[in-house]
DNA sequence: CTTTGTGCAAAGGCTTTGCATGCTT
DNA sequence: AAGCATGCAAAGCCTTTGCACAAAG
């Protein structure tokens, strides 16, 4: 079927790659594939959407991206750290915090378990107003 | 601006609602809109897509059916017991547990706090592999 | 009779994909 | 030179909305 997968998939450094990750590197709030590609423009070193959303894509499958599915389908990227970890989002400003959550992660696992549910994982993310928004 | 807003808004008992609450307390799995409306026409109660898409919308805000957004940008619903829960859900087949989480529920109150973080909410899901899918 | 619900079809918004070209290796 | 990456434009998908008609209270 398909040839016998190595390590990492080659990606290769080009202009709109590194840009990406380095407006990315600065941003510490989630953002979404079209405000990312509105910044760049802005920013002068513009890159095409459709190269945005495959960069973000890919990323987020490689895990240097956390991705949030918005309500109104519209999907939000953030660089993130690469141990596992959980969100503390503001939802004013979408400033967020990464925590760990060494209970929940316990009792995720035990509530599956209490069900006989195998291999489990889990999607958690809170939610609040942070200090200056709330001010 | 607005009418004097009183308890509930009016809902009134059509064929096509009725139709809607009866699968869906059928269904103890998440299902889309779509779906929905496919075995609503395979049953012969056929109704429109829209109607399912505002109905299901319509259940949601009255907090009757819990909304879970797919990776793929498709909503998922599935009724709901009116208080405040989590879910477990099979990823294989769908089905889902709704379980409790007095612990979690504190924890994200905790780490809201010790950030700073006001009027804390929390977006919690657990995936597994139920015990008639993992045999 | 008045008001809300329904259908259909069109519009919307975000994301993905086909294909020819440019740039990295 | 060989192959992945990029752009543009078109296509896809799910969902929402406008409007005229039917049904509920």
């Amino acid at each position: 079927m398909s040839p016998p997968e190595k390590g990492a998939p080659t990606t290769r450094t080009t202009r709109q790659r590194t840009a990406i990750e380095a407006l990315l590197a600065d941003t510490s709030s989630f953002t979404s594939a079209q405000h990312l590609h509105a910044r760049l423009s802005a920013q002068g070193s513009s890159v095409g959407l459709s190269t945005v959303y495959r960069t973000l894509q890919a990323m987020a499958d490689a895990g240097e991206v956390d991705v949030l599915r918005q309500g109104d389908g519209e999907a939000l990227y953030r660089r993130c750290s690469p141990a596992h970890h959980h969100h503390l989002v503001c939802r004013e400003c979408g400033r967020t915090v990464e925590v760990e959550g060494r209970d929940v992660e316990a009792w995720a696992v035990r509530v599956a378990q209490t069900h006989g549910f195998t291999d489990p994982t889990h999607d958690i993310e809170v939610f609040g107003t942070c200090p200056d928004c709330s001010r």
